[in-house]
DNA sequence: ATATTATCGCAACAAGGTCGCATTATGAAT
DNA sequence: ATTCATAATGCGACCTTGTTGCGATAATAT
C-alpha cells in the first residue's frame, strides 16, 4: 500500500495548505479547479489522516472539516489534536486556534480524541 | 404556542432525567416502552432545547446528543453550555463534566456556542 | 360537549458520507 | 520504451441521520 503522487492528492493538498484552515469538503470542491468526484475527495482525505498529514474536526454543524497538520509528529490514524476549533457562524470559515488546551479528566478516564469546536464570530465578522 | 403536557414529552423527558447522560435519538427510542416515531422524538427535544430544559451536542460521530440542562438559566435557543462533554468508545456513554471551562479566544472573536467533546474510554471501560 | 390548535404518525425528502466495482493511470521492473 | 501490478479514480448505489409537509389525533380552554 505504497501511495502515489496523483493529480487529485497534490490538488487537494495544495487547496488546505493554501487556505490554512480547516475545510469542509463541498468547500474544497469549490476552491478546487478541476472536478474531481466526491468520494474521491473523500478518500484522499481520509488517506491523509492516515498518514497524519491532516486532522479532522467534527463541527458543530456535524460536517467534516480538515486541517494540515502542524507539529504532528505521531503517523497514527488517531492524533490527537488537544487544540480548539473555531467556526464562525457568518462566515463559515474554521479555524484552528493552536493555543493547546489542557483538559482535565475525571479519574479513570483516558482521552483519545478531542473534538472541541467554538461556534460565533471571528474577529473579521464580530 | 403553549406546550401541552403529552405522553412523548413526558416519557422522553424521564428517559433523559433517569438516564443522567446526553442521549442520541435511538438510545432515547431503545430506553423508551412504547413506540414513539422517530420524528415525533426529534420534534420534543428540539422543543426542550427551545424552552431550555435540554441542551443538544454534537458528538465526534456527527450525531445530536441530548441532556437535562442543569444551572440553565435562559430560556433561549441558544443556552451555551461550556462544559467538556466525554464519549465512551466502547459503551457508547456520553456524559456532561459538569466542570466549566474557561476557554481563552483571540481578540475580536465572540463566541456563542460551546461544542466540546472529547472521547475515549470511560472510568468503567479503561 | 365543543372548538381550537398543538402535537403526532407517516411518508417523502435532503444532506453528508461510504462502498462496490469496473476503469484509469502511477511507479516499478524489465 | 514497454510491460506489469495495483493504487487511485469515477460513477452509481447505498446508508444514516435528521427535517418537513400534511392529514389525523388528542390536549386544553370555554
Ligand atoms: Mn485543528
Ligand atoms: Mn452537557
Ligand atoms: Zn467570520
Ligand atoms: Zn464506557
Amino acid at each position: 500500500m505504497k501511495r502515489r503522487n496523483t493529480h487529485s492528492t497534490a490538488e487537494i493538498f495544495e487547496v488546505l495548505k493554501s487556505s490554512g484552515n480547516a475545510l469542509s469538503h463541498d468547500m474544497i470542491q469549490e476552491n478546487i479547479g478541476s472536478d474531481i468526484d466526491r468520494a474521491t475527495i473523500y478518500r484522499v482525505l481520509n488517506r491523509f489522516c492516515e498518514d497524519g498529514k491532516v486532522h479532522k474536526v467534527i463541527g458543530d454543524d456535524g460536517k467534516q472539516y480538515f486541517a494540515i497538520c502542524h507539529n504532528c509528529s505521531g503517523k497514527n490514524q488517531v492524533h490527537s489534536h488537544n487544540h480548539i476549533h473555531f467556526r464562525c457562524l457568518h462566515c463559515g470559515k474554521v479555524e484552528c486556534l493552536e493555543r493547546d488546551l489542557a483538559v482535565p479528566l475525571p479519574e479513570g478516564y483516558v482521552a483519545k480524541v478531542h473534538n472541541l469546536v467554538i461556534s460565533g464570530f471571528c474577529n473579521s465578522c464580530s
